[in-house]
DNA sequence: CGCAGACTTGACCGCGCTCAATGCGAGTGG
DNA sequence: CCACTCGCATTGAGCGCGGTCAAGTCTGCG
């Protein structure tokens, strides 16, 4: 049986991630963690704390050792911070790194001759950016920040160099481009079987699924994307969208306020995605 | 700029490959080869000749220096036949091998819980079918042969354990995996973005560029698969797929007869591809 | 020869796109 | 503080591409 919850990569996440997001906050005493993030750093310059970060259990790390976990903290550079709408790499050009996600969230887009826009995924906090580039000459898309988002970055050159020697990260690596070729399968389907609300019920599902693995509320979210890019990556026209959205809200099967989203009738949104099977048996 | 002309698997095909059918032919002097295909057989019962393969240039040999292609030779198991319409692997059943196309041609689908079925690709001969699966606990799809088809079967296990040990294989098996990702990303454009006889066009064009490699005619082939499959690849109704071939038929584009294609105007049909792209600009 | 499955062709209609106007919240400057 | 703007989101009216349904034709095969 097949779940359609997962339109984007199923390397999952986990907990809250405020220590890791870049941002630098006041604690009651009056001091910062600035003051700390810039200890590790020269205590440390690029060496990373693969083994303290609070994704460790879903990212890279998952599939490593203990006492092999430096090994990948030699290679990663961590904690880079990017503002909403800058590129983490661009298409065409060569390939350096894969990168996984901190903090924040990324959008992948491929553009045509044309200039046409084509959204080919949305990443958050644990999930691995830029396998379709694996290996390959030039990146194969372009990767933007939804909004303020930090990254761990990882040379694909030692990467592979890495994979060679640890059997479980090479299998690993295995599993999650092949789950990434299956997620685009899935949303090829969507996009040439299914209705608009269709493909946005399962795209909301996906979201819920993905916030409850870090801990947070399956119920409640505001997405990151934007409307334009909602329909972007399901196909749809903006208008489309938004009308789904506003019929969802009057069948009290949602809540929605901007970007604000509340789920207030989960089966009846799963009932949705599985309408155009059910007529088949 | 990103081709279109790759919908299915960039890893490419090779040469006739008459001695690699699987089929029995009568030479002139009535001899076969059969006695010989014996021979070589009790020789060497399980042993597979990667070297002698027509399209070792472009399967999984081409990233093999000529003293490590034995060990290839030793996971690999050579030229099973399939007959249309059997199943080479299905969905859900546990993964153990990847398969390589010698002759004939498969098709991969994904079938829903309803019944439906979505056709993720069509591969042809020196392409590599199943790394969708890799490193899954199941099959993520069924694959069919769509003709009289011989494949070479490579067990993922012993192909994971080599890849760890040849660097350059494994690099190789990087660059096809994500090369599966970009084509079904590139497929997911086209769903949702393009016009039936956009994604028409591009099919045949994706199948011309693959006919070539194999240094066959690029503009005067046989579809492997049924016009039902075409529409379920594409997202159309099959009665769209027939009138888009024979308008296309009535503008002198094509020729088509059945299964018999011969493409009479290739710049039209790019132009078709990328009409959607000029407003863009 | 006759049947079944694949393919083609035609008539009709609905989903979602297009175009256009309006609503709304955040940021900016007077 | 309000007025203004800009980007984003919503809502409405109209229509065209492609799906559905229904015949009809072609083809291969027993």
């Amino acid at each position: 049986m097949i779940e359609i919850t997962e339109l984007r990569l199923s390397r999952n996440v986990d907990a809250p991630d405020r220590q890791s997001s870049g941002v630098i906050w006041i604690n009651a005493d009056g001091s910062s963690n600035m003051a700390q993030a810039i200890r590790l750093q020269q205590a440390s310059p690029l060496k990373a704390a693969c083994n303290q970060c609070s994704l460790s259990n879903l990212c890279l790390p998952l599939a490593i050792e203990e006492n092999d976990l430096d090994r990948l903290e030699d290679i990663v550079q961590q904690g880079k911070i990017y503002n909403r709408g800058e590129h983490i790499f661009d298409q065409s050009t060569p390939v350096r790194s894969c990168f996984a996600v901190k903090s924040g969230s990324i959008k992948t887009s491929i553009i045509t001759e044309g200039g046409e826009e084509q959204v080919t995924g949305f990443f958050m906090p644990g999930e691995l950016v830029g396998l379709d580039s694996m290996s390959s000459e030039t990146y194969a898309c372009t990767a933007r920040a939804l909004e303020r988002t930090s990254v761990c970055e990882f040379p694909v050159d030692k990467l592979e160099e890495l994979t060679g020697k640890l059997p479980e990260l090479q299998h690993h690596m295995y599993r999650m481009m092949s789950q990434e070729i299956q997620n685009s399968h899935q949303l090829a389907m969507l996009l040439s079987k299914n209705t608009a609300e269709e493909r946005i019920a399962a795209l909301l599902l996906s979201l819920s699924s993905r916030f409850r693995r870090r801990r947070m509320s399956a119920t409640n979210f505001s997405l990151p994307m934007a409307r334009n890019d909602i329909a972007n990556f399901l196909g749809l026209a903006v208008e489309t969208v938004s009308r789904v959205f506003t019929r969802f809200q009057n069948q009290g099967i949602i809540r929605a306020r901007g970007r604000e989203v509340e789920l207030l009738d989960v089966d009846a949104l799963q009932v949705v995605t599985r309408d155009f099977a059910r007529q088949g048996q």
